[in-house]
DNA sequence: CGTTTACGGTTAACACCGTTCACAAACTTG
DNA sequence: CAAGTTTGTGAACGGTGTTAACCGTAAACG
């Protein structure tokens, strides 16, 4: 066990320095300029080369912005959720979801950025940096706290294919698996279900490949949602849960 | 009516060029390099800027060899569905399908440039050449030939939310809308969805955004599938369909 | 047929980009 | 104070997209 010191005077301002790129960073992104070292060093008012003390190479500059924005968004993703009561489980999961499809449209390159970056190698920083991707942690938290309250019938995980069931059991794609009893991990299955279909329309959406009519109204998103719903247990919740999702999209698209 | 008259000599020199500059490009992508204009330029014998007469930005160089690689990928998809008998609508369509996503897992680079590239401007060039592709018109013709046949249920236009009925009416999302009364384009927005679940799929796989080992065994694609299938009055006919589907990726990824 | 025009290429240059190396200043530590 | 580590600089290399001025040649036209 490491004994904990206080941080040195060093590791501080380092720390600092990392905070600034990460903000010169999301800055430079928000005004619609590429992400570039040699942007981020200027901004800094340093010299390029004296970014490479602290990431190895552009990719790593990259993964670390992307971390942080996915921190970041998962704030807003959380407060959301926090605009309903503790107890309201599912309205809490599609609060968070709808502002992640929100906060995608309007943040296109940070979405890119995090979401839509492929992973080259399979042992890379970034693998690691995907478990531990706090916006996967804040939905499967979710979902889990909703099916822990309503206890809707979940795959059980002896039946799921042999691959699946090895992907549960033991993940590396962010989940919050603490307590999740080993024969209750159908849930999470349930969960990578659910993403992907999100994460199509989303995707499709962000990058503009399905009819601007469409995706100005949010039609398929909802009808993504309500395709899902069901196996959450939420079939009957549905009308109340639309109702609030349009009222959320027609709300933060207007401001 | 224009007059079609033959091409002359400079319009032939001119088109082949254009062909060259396509088969230049892919072949740097399949070798995994990076679609530049310089090398591209390089590899064909000729300056930079040269090319500049053929294409007004690096940017429409890339919608262009995107545009041919769609046009080519289709053949793939289009030749794995003539493997079967002309009047197995259900199994054609699994099947092209089932290519589509074995060919995106093997031609990442080529996924990427046609499928997640964001269409910047929506009057841009892009747009006209997205309601083109050919992708598009051969999994929506297969769609159509299938309920041709089989006539299941599909959403009437007038209980679609309006934004839906417009882009069904009138679509600017590639889509073969011959032969398709207006009454029955609830067809096109059964259409959409099964595109927008394979895409999450999709494209989560190619850019390693889901656990390896299911990413590996092709479940959750076919879990997708599975999950669409009903919607195309196909529920019962699903364990052939299934079985065609998992020898075709058992084939394909062991060659 | 000769003249004119437009096309397809060149060279040179600009402004970016990621990255490496040798070196100097500054700060921490013994 | 001296030694050593950390952090930044300046110069340079090879790469990118893109623009400008220029020029020979092939097509088009009177």
């Amino acid at each position: 066990m490491g004994t904990l010191r206080q941080p040195t005077r060093r590791e501080r301002q380092r720390e600092e320095t990392y905070d600034e790129i990460v903000a010169v960073s999301r800055q430079l992104l928000a005004e619609g300029a590429e992400l570039s070292l040699r942007a981020v060093a200027g901004r800094m008012g340093v010299t390029p080369p004296a970014l490479y003390r602290y990431v190895a190479n552009y990719q790593e500059l990259v993964d670390l912005v992307a971390f942080e924005i996915d921190k970041a968004a998962t704030g807003r993703f959380r407060a959301a959720a926090d605009e309903l009561p503790e107890d309201d489980y599912a309205g809490r999961l599609l609060m968070s979801t709808t502002e992640f499809r929100q906060w995608a449209l309007a943040n296109p390159r940070e979405f890119g950025l995090v979401f839509a970056n492929p992973v080259a190698d399979a042992n890379c920083i970034r693998r690691e940096m995907l478990t531990l991707a706090s916006s996967g942690h804040l939905l499967t938290g979710q979902m889990r706290a909703l099916w822990q309250h309503n206890h809707h019938p979940i795959p059980a995980v002896d039946e799921l294919p042999p691959a699946v069931r090895d992907a549960v059991t033991d993940p590396v794609i962010p989940a919050e698996t603490e307590g999740l009893q080993p024969d209750e991990r159908g849930l999470i299955w349930v969960y990578m279900q659910g993403w992907t279909a999100l994460y199509g329309v989303v995707a499709l959406e962000v990058f503009g490949h399905m009819d601007p009519r469409v995706i100005e109204s949010g039609e398929m998103f909802i009808d993504t949602i309500r395709n899902f719903v069901p196996r959450v247990g939420l079939a009957e919740d549905w009308p109340r849960l639309e109702a609030m999702v349009r009222a959320r999209l027609a709300d933060s698209s207007g401001r």
